[in-house]
DNA sequence: AGGGCATGGGCAT
DNA sequence: TGCCCCTGCCCTG
């Protein structure tokens, strides 16, 4: 579940597990082999995440870049680590623990210099308390796409991915479609605090949770849903079922190569 | 066994 | 706007 809160929960695991430690650094895959090796034995000092970038910062100027893309994963565990299971791009071991990385989009090894220019790329990051939202409204004044596009744009929002842009439209009753420019400051507003307030409890709970207390199964006399995201949402794969609360079919469709999921009746122009 | 699909993004065109 | 890459899972046959 690779959007933003998955990344800041993995930099505070692996702060917990090796901040201020020797680590051991492997890739029994061997695609980050030569990285590994000139970062193996080195000192973890600490980590950072922004927006789907996460950075474990080593001693002497490097960092690995990690960006998990739509597959990656990353497993902790108590040492000893056993024989790697699946491929396993960089294992980290030390006080007696161990983190297998399988599966990224990126795992390269950065100065600090280019981690900078990496997160310049970037718009303001919800989950951060030094984001600047601001920022992302100025994005908005000069942009030429829909709502629905921009929200998926790094560079206007940091860490928003397919489902938190679906759910916090849906959330604002915001037409996917609105040209982003044509968004009201307080409609705005209200958007940036909600990724803010879900984005946050994202990292807290591990799962995307966006339902409120009144539309809850249990409200709602339904059973709870257990979906392959983890928690429970409005929109976000519901595709032909009922909205829980206008009861109109959700819809499905494909926005510039991304599937966008809406009510249309709740999410009127 | 094999194809399609997924919470993403860089690159060529 | 497509095409491609990372990997695993679920569906079909």
């Amino acid at each position: 579940m690779p959007e933003g809160h998955v990344i800041h929960r993995l930099a505070g695991q692996y702060d917990v597990a090796f901040a201020g430690a020797v680590v051991s650094v492997t890739s029994p895959q061997g695609r980050f082999a030569d990285s590994a090796a000139l970062l193996n034995g080195r000192h973890l000092v600490d980590t950072d995440a922004y927006g789907k970038h996460l950075f474990l910062n080593f001693d002497d100027d490097r960092a690995v870049h990690v960006h998990l893309g739509l597959y990656g994963k990353v497993t902790f565990d108590r040492s000893p680590a056993p024989e790697p299971v699946g491929l396993v791009r960089m294992r980290l071991e030390g006080s007696g623990r161990y983190a297998d990385l399988r599966g990224p989009a990126a795992c390269d090894v950065m100065s600090h210099e280019q981690v900078a220019a990496v997160v310049d790329r970037l718009g303001p990051d919800p989950i951060r308390t030094d984001a600047d939202s601001e920022l992302a409204w100025e994005r908005l004044q000069t942009s030429r796409s829909s709502i629905g596009s921009v929200l998926m744009d790094q560079r206007t929002f940091a860490g928003v991915g397919n489902i938190y842009r679906a759910e916090v439209l849906f959330r604002a009753r915001v037409n996917p479609h609105r040209e982003a420019r044509a968004v009201r400051r307080r409609t705005f507003d209200a958007m940036w605090d909600d990724l803010v307030t879900l984005m946050r409890v994202g990292v807290r709970d591990g799962r995307i949770d966006t339902v409120l207390p009144e539309h809850e199964p249990e409200a709602m006399g339904r059973a709870p849903r257990d979906d392959r995201h983890g928690g429970e949402v409005y929109v976000y794969r519901r595709e032909g079922q009922r909205c829980f609360v206008c009861g109109s079919k959700v819809r499905l469709e494909d926005m510039q190569g991304r599937t966008l999921y809406w009510c249309p009746r709740c999410q009127r122009r």
